[in-house]
DNA sequence: ACCAGAAATCAACTGCATGTCTATTATCTG
DNA sequence: CAGATAATAGACATGCAGTTGATTTCTGGT
C-alpha cells in the first residue's frame, strides 16, 4: 500500500516546531533565534530538527511555501470562473488572513520574509492579463510599474489593517482595496 | 581645541568597512556576511572592526542611517518652503538615488533593511497634514491606509525602476509618481 | 499482538565565527 | 618631535552549528 502519508510522529514534530517558531517570531527576529533555542522551546531534541531542516531559515521558508499555498489556492478557485470577482477573492483571503492571524503575524513581521515578494511574483503574469483586458488603450511600458505599485500597496494595506489589530471587517477592507485598484488602474487610460 | 572631527585613520577604516559592506551585498544577504569575510575583503583586522561596530547589522544600521539623513535633508529643504513642489521633491530624491546607486542596491536588496519604513514612518505625519489641506472632506479614517498604500505602493516603483536599471528618467519617474498620487488620492474624496 | 522499519533521543565530536584581550607597531595631531 | 590614539597580530574562551553512531521508543501493516 502506498501511503505518501508521513508518520505520526514526523506530523507531531514538525507542528510543534513551525508552532513554537511562529510563536517565538512575535518576540524577536529569525535571525536572532538560534536552534537551540527554538528545540529547548519545543521540547525537541535538537538533532531531531536537523532530521527535518537544514537550518532554521528552512524551517520558516516551509511555513511561508505552505501558507502561500493555501493562498494560491484561494485565487485559483476564483480564476477557473468566466469571470472572477476582485471583491469576492479579496473578501476571501481577507477571511483566510484572519483566521490564520498568527502565522501571518510572524511572515509580516519577519524581515526575512519572501512571502509577500512571492506572492506578488505568483500573481503577476494573470493580473498584467485581466488589466490589459480592462484597459486594451493603456501605456504598456508602465504597467510592470503599475502594478508594483499596486502589488505593494495593498500589503501595506494589509499589514496596516493587521497590525491595528484588525478593527475594519474584511468586507470593508475588501471594499477598499477594489476602490484603490480602480482609481489606481485609471491612471492606466 | 576641541576637535571633535573623528582621526584621519578612523574615517578611513569606517569609509573602506561602508564600501566594502554594500559590495557584499550586491552578492549575498547580510546574514550570510560573516565578520570575517567583511574585514578579509576589506583587508582590515578583524579586531579593527569591533572597535567601531557592536556586530555587522550595526555597521549596516549606520549605513542606513546615514543615507536616511541625507534623504531627509532633501526633504527638509522643500518642506520649508510656503508651497512644498510634490514634483520638484521627488525629482530631487530620484537624483539622489541614481547618483548613489552602489548603496540603494545594497538597502534595497537587503531583507534586513528598516531604511524603507524609516522613511515612511518619518513624513508620515507631515504629509497626513498635506493631504488633509487638500481634501478635507475625506474620510479621516481611512487616511492611515490610503497613506500606507501609497508610500509602499511609491517604494515599489522605485524598487521596479532600480532593478530594472533605471530605464526612465528622474523627470519620468517624478512624474509618474505625482499622477499616481492624485488617483490614490482623489479616492479620499 | 507482534515485528520490522523508521523516528526520536542522547552523547559526543569537529569546525567555525564570535567577541575579548594584550602586547606591539604604525599613524595622526598639535 | 612627542604624546596620544588607532591598527595589527596573535591567542584565548565561548557557544552554536552540523554531523554521527549507538540506543530507545513508537508506528503502521500483517
Amino acid at each position: 500500500m502506498d501511503n505518501n502519508k508521513p508518520d505520526r510522529r514526523v506530523r507531531k514534530t514538525k507542528a510543534i516546531l513551525r508552532k513554537t517558531l511562529t510563536k517565538l517570531l512575535m518576540e524577536k527576529d529569525l535571525k536572532d533565534i538560534s536552534v537551540l533555542e527554538l528545540t529547548d522551546a519545543a521540547d525537541i531534541n535538537r538533532g531531531t530538527f536537523y532530521l527535518h531542516y537544514k537550518d532554521i531559515y528552512d524551517l520558516f521558508e516551509q511555513i511561508e511555501q505552505e501558507t502561500l499555498e493555501d493562498f494560491l489556492n484561494i485565487i485559483v478557485r476564483y480564476k477557473q470562473l468566466d469571470s472572477p470577482v476582485w471583491t469576492a477573492v479579496m473578501l476571501d483571503l481577507f477571511k483566510y488572513i484572519s483566521a490564520n492571524a498568527d502565522i501571518f503575524i510572524a511572515v509580516l513581521n519577519t524581515k526575512e520574509s519572501n512571502f509577500l515578494t512571492d506572492v506578488i511574483e505568483i500573481s503577476r503574469p494573470k493580473t498584467k492579463q485581466e488589466w490589459h483586458k480592462l484597459f486594451s488603450t493603456g501605456k504598456e511600458e508602465y504597467y510592470e510599474y503599475y502594478y508594483d505599485f499596486f502589488t505593494f500597496g495593498c500589503i501595506a494595506l494589509v499589514r496596516s489593517w493587521f497590525m491595528k489589530g484588525m478593527p475594519e471587517s474584511c468586507e470593508q477592507m475588501a471594499e477598499l482595496i477594489e476602490k484603490l485598484m480602480l482609481s489606481c488602474i485609471s491612471g492606466l487610460k
